[in-house]
DNA sequence: CGCAGACTGAAACAACTGTTTGAAACCCTT
DNA sequence: AAGGGTTTCAAACAGTTGTTTCAGTCTGCG
């Protein structure tokens, strides 16, 4: 019921930035809520960056290693073949998903990253490129695979634009209320719903693009519609 | 070329809001950047929140206005008849990344806004939903029209992950570079494949439900998937 | 001109930020 | 029990934050 005092900074730290974001939470509000001494922190991480890495990277390397692992497991089962694209989209979104519906740390987590994955600071940018190296070249292969019809710009595009939905789904209910009045999710419901969607939008007929994007120089008025 | 303070305030805050987020972004970096005194943003505006308030609400009110001109146009056009959803989402995410495609502001602002549309910050969600509540109840309303087979709650949730995909293509470039080296996105490639992702995932097969999500409690392991 | 009202300017305000310090308390092995 | 390494604690540090103050400047109108 009391761990020590390095884990409940980084417990009341993760609940604190998904709450706050990360500069408007302050180490006095994570020492606070963890019961710690407010020299804590620099004891035991040595900068508040450093504290917010380590909560990222507890997460997100064993985030990572599991879709690797339903990656490895998808492509066992095939024994080269190329896998089908919900198999693939299931190993990375499903697993991020499933974590996202742990009630254990993981679920506000989840909120967390999905933020910070567009946020402009630079040194969080930096060390997500890193973690997410290799499980990006992994999966880019495998669907390179999957659809050798779909060009490579086309697909990065597909696979960001999934990255957004599944971002929404998981900071889901607050910006959902927007919306409207929504039922808490069930965690069953949202996976289903999400990947039907997913597998919509990669499966979609490519877009005829017009012949300037690839010429990208004539851009012709479309109207007088931009003062 | 020297338009006055206030405006000249308002833009150099849009622009240092989308660069650095909105706690980061000081009001000694604003008032450097616009060429004017530090009091000069709680003279005219009040507040550094009534400022950020005022960059919101200069360029979303006109946005929205778009939408719901786009959709109104579309429903004279069909007399009556239920759009096709094509129309609607045509309305409204088109609108949207057409705007993020204009160099004069409007592309900065719409990554601004797509971040912060899932940002914690109290006050910046209060008004966004005030600015919202008009065109989404709008939009419900034609697409529950064009769409009467799809659970108004399913539909919800689509919309939402549509949310997240656009939000996504606009913030665009900065975070797709995680995945990989892209070109500078071309506007109109961006809008038609946004376009066809976004039709596709909305018209996806509805997903099978398991019993489960309805009773609510029976949580039947889905394997041993997570541990 | 004169003078009110709108605006700008430099300086100071209290509050808060992350970080550092050095002494006290704790724990464990010798 | 003594000692050394680890951890905690209260206090202070320098720097930055948004906001306020008040004197100054500008502008337009009688």
């Amino acid at each position: 019921m009391e761990p020590d005092t390095r884990s409940r900074i980084l417990d009341a730290a993760e609940r604190l930035l998904v709450q706050h974001g990360l500069d408007a939470t302050t180490l006095r509000m994570i020492t606070t809520e963890a019961q710690a001494n407010l020299a804590a922190v620099n004891y035991h991480f040595g900068s508040k960056e450093a504290l917010i890495e380590a909560v990222f990277r507890r997460r997100l390397t064993w985030l990572n290693e599991q879709r690797i692992a339903a990656l490895d497991a998808f492509e066992a089962e095939a024994g080269g073949a190329p896998l089908k694209p919900r198999q693939i989209v299931e190993a990375f979104f499903g697993v991020a998903i499933r974590m996202a519906a742990d009630k254990g740390g993981g679920q506000s987590f989840m909120r967390l990253l999905g933020r910070t994955y567009t946020e402009p600071s630079d040194f969080v940018r930096s060390f997500l490129a890193a973690e997410y190296a290799e499980v990006i070249a992994r999966f880019k292969a495998a669907f390179f695979k999957a659809l050798p019809d779909v060009p490579q710009e086309e697909f990065l595009w597909r696979f960001h634009f999934m990255m957004g939905a599944l971002s929404y789904a998981i900071s889901g209910a607050d910006a959902l209320r927007l919306l409207g009045p929504v039922d808490e999710p069930d965690p069953d419901a949202l996976y289903a719903r999400l990947m039907s969607f997913l597998i919509g939008g990669l499966r979609a007929p490519l877009p005829t693009l017009a012949p300037a994007s690839q010429a990208k120089a004539a851009k012709k008025p479309r109207g007088k519609r931009a003062a």
